[in-house]
DNA sequence: CTCCTTTGTTGAACGTGTTCAAGTTGAACA
DNA sequence: TGTTCAACTTGAACACGTTCAACAAAGGAG
């Protein structure tokens, strides 16, 4: 966690301050100034690293991001089914933000604004959403039976959009250790790939055709 | 909005004031130090009357829900179709929404969080989520073909949940006029009643009695 | 009338996130 | 070596949401 230069040393520093905070105490009640001191340093500088409390939680979630990543590739391995996958891929996602689920809302609740680089859809978290999508898109590639062409180009980003709203669902989860949410999952990824198994069905195409097309104009509209 | 008393005038002016200074500065750039000096009032004494800044938006839309169940019969008259409804529901909310969207962001970023009383599935707004849900209970009653009997007892409260969602789109909608959002209704609701329309088909049981039980477990564990 | 309670009102003060002008450090270069 | 300059660091200061002890007005009860 040890970065080379003396500025990634700091940053280190304050992400871990921070998130040692926010773990103990919760987001509201971790203020910036006990963060800095935490992390020997002055309140200024957790503000040269960090535009803003919430870019810190950034920070921390883009590491969570990489970890993700680097782990995906074990949980999917000898799983073949959509659902299994996609279970798979989102259970690694509980497993590590468990932890930090008791001051998620702190976080999403900024996210959920539209004019926050934080949103998932704005242009400044652009990288992470790519990479996102890039991870569903090796939870899709490798699946047998494979994908039908008709929906592969578009599943992934779809199913990250599900990854989403599932967040959403987790965020508001009160039940122990957020039982709830796999459950949501362990319900929905099923059906899911039945859904997708049958989308070369001649009479889903149109449906098929409304929703791609739904998204491409809707994707145009927020441009 | 002139009241008895002198604590409901007071109390109306300083609702005014803010719809006014919300409406022209934003929510965010609005101080509640302005909102006082605009309604002719010191700044406890707004503190006096609202616990918070979120809780003085909350007014408008308890009052935009209030005008919404009595304007309601009168754009759902003469129409037939579920989607026709459906929409015709939504476009009304809509029109009445429309001069708060460009601060709603500041009141549905708080809505997100289930912490908060505002938010959609706290207990302190289980009245205004019956209310509401008893509006899509409207939309569906009088629908001519009727809703087939298999989904026909939870269908007001999934359309509900559609349009929790169709909020939180409409909330990040920033195109003109929120034209977005319309398309995406004017697209999906005739999908919700194509589906509704199968739902007695035997091939579909099984996926419902899945969805059925599925929300009924979720609910029970969210309690 | 006087007293008491309820209701309404005030502005100073607190703690917070955030900004900023001013300073320090250290590595590359002359 | 001395110079330069970008990277880094500082703490005071600002504006905001919110709290609070104190005060004023209104309206009965005696």
């Amino acid at each position: 966690m040890t970065g080379r230069t003396r500025g990634e040393q700091t940053k280190a520093a304050i992400i871990d301050a921070a998130l040692a905070l926010f773990t103990e105490r919760g987001f509201d009640a971790t203020t910036m100034r006990a963060i800095a001191e935490s992390a020997g340093v002055s309140l200024g500088n957790a503000y040269y690293y960090f535009r803003s409390k919430d870019e810190l939680v950034q920070g921390f979630y883009d590491r969570t991001a990489v970890e993700h990543g680097e782990r995906l590739p074990e949980v999917l391995d000898g799983l073949d089914g959509l659902a299994d996958r996609l279970t798979a891929h989102l259970d690694l996602w509980f497993e590590l933000m468990a932890p930090q689920h008791p001051f998620a809302v702190g976080f999403f609740r900024n996210a959920a604004d539209p004019a926050s680089p934080l949103s998932p859809f704005s242009a400044a978290s652009a990288p992470a959403r790519t990479a996102a999508i890039e991870l569903m898109e090796r939870v899709v590639e490798d699946a047998a039976p494979p994908v039908p062409a008709t929906v592969r180009a578009q599943l992934p980003e779809v199913l990250w959009l599900y990854h989403m709203g599932v967040v959403l669902f987790w965020v508001h989860d009160r039940s122990v250790e957020q039982a709830a949410t796999r459950l949501l999952v362990r319900r929905t990824a099923p059906m899911i790939e039945r859904v997708v198994a049958l989308a070369d069905l001649p009479a889903l195409q149109a449906t098929i055709v409304d929703l791609t097309t739904l998204l491409a104009d809707l994707k145009a509209m927020a441009g």
